[in-house]
DNA sequence: GGTTGATGTAACTGTTGTTGTTACGATTCG
DNA sequence: CGAATCGTAACAACAACAGTTACATCAACC
């Protein structure tokens, strides 16, 4: 199994819309969750809890049934790393403290409001980052590599 | 007694390296890890753990025996949050796959070091980020909100 | 040189999050 | 109706984290 300490949704995730992408793209109408299961080496549950989050953020739709499966909402190049972020972190990635402090100090007093504008810069920043690269720019480059 | 999933501990290092920074500016000699734990709010084990972390990274230096306790290696405004960051943080924002994805398939054999590729972008715009901050600002603004 | 007060660190607990897995009901096409 | 697939609950295994207790170690000071 594993035992990292950061997590690998959005890697998950972003595998997942780009198989499907390149799936479709070969003329196929949905892909199962057990196909993408065989690509990104996991169980199909998982992706069908990550594939249910994205379509819930507008970025795969699903039929039921027999002949069902997962389908783009929209094109690859029209779904940025930020989308897929926002739709599958559930939190920020610093957080304040445990405990509220000591309100008779300070620092104890005040530091939380600072230290939350500086994070706020940075999942400003973050965010930025993620939203300059598009899944579409990930499929050409896998491609390109190939 | 918590309950999210981020870290805290860039903000408990801050806050704790901040704490002795205005206690040393006051004139005291050294901090002891109980005095930092109780503004911080929590125990004085969790202090000695991160101020331990801090030591090895140069920002902080401890004595023993009696009259024992921390002081700052630098001045405040010579630490960034980035050194804290680094110090303290142990991997990167992003994983990638938690196990070794389908190497027939070209989406499985490529997307690792595509998405890498960009994860190592929002690191940097990460760390930029958190350089542009130390912990004299970190002080000043929080005596200048008191 | 012994007392004292703080660090250094190991060990353990409770809680949470993540991943993987089984199981089974619900749905829809043919 | 039958088959295939989603939807989702439930659970296990594992790791990370915060907190806590306990105790050895060390160095200043009387």
């Amino acid at each position: 199994m594993d035992g990292m300490g950061a997590n690998s949704r959005l890697t998950v995730a972003a595998h997942a819309l780009t198989w499907i992408g390149l799936y479709q793209r070969r003329g196929h109408e949905v892909a199962t969750s057990e196909q993408i299961a065989t690509s990104v080496n996991t169980n199909p549950v998982v992706i069908r809890r990550l594939l249910a989050q994205l379509r819930k953020a507008g970025l795969a739709d699903s039929r039921r049934g027999a002949g069902a499966g997962w389908t783009l909402s929209r094109d690859l190049s029209a779904i940025t790393l930020l989308d897929v972020y926002e739709a599958v972190e559930p939190g920020p990635v610093f957080a304040l403290h445990p405990a509220p402090p000591d309100r008779e100090c300070i620092v104890g007093r005040g530091i939380a409001p600072v230290l939350g504008a500086a994070y706020d810069g940075v999942e400003t920043a973050l965010r930025a980052e993620l939203a300059r690269t598009t899944l579409g720019d990930v499929l050409r480059d896998v491609l390109r590599d190939a």
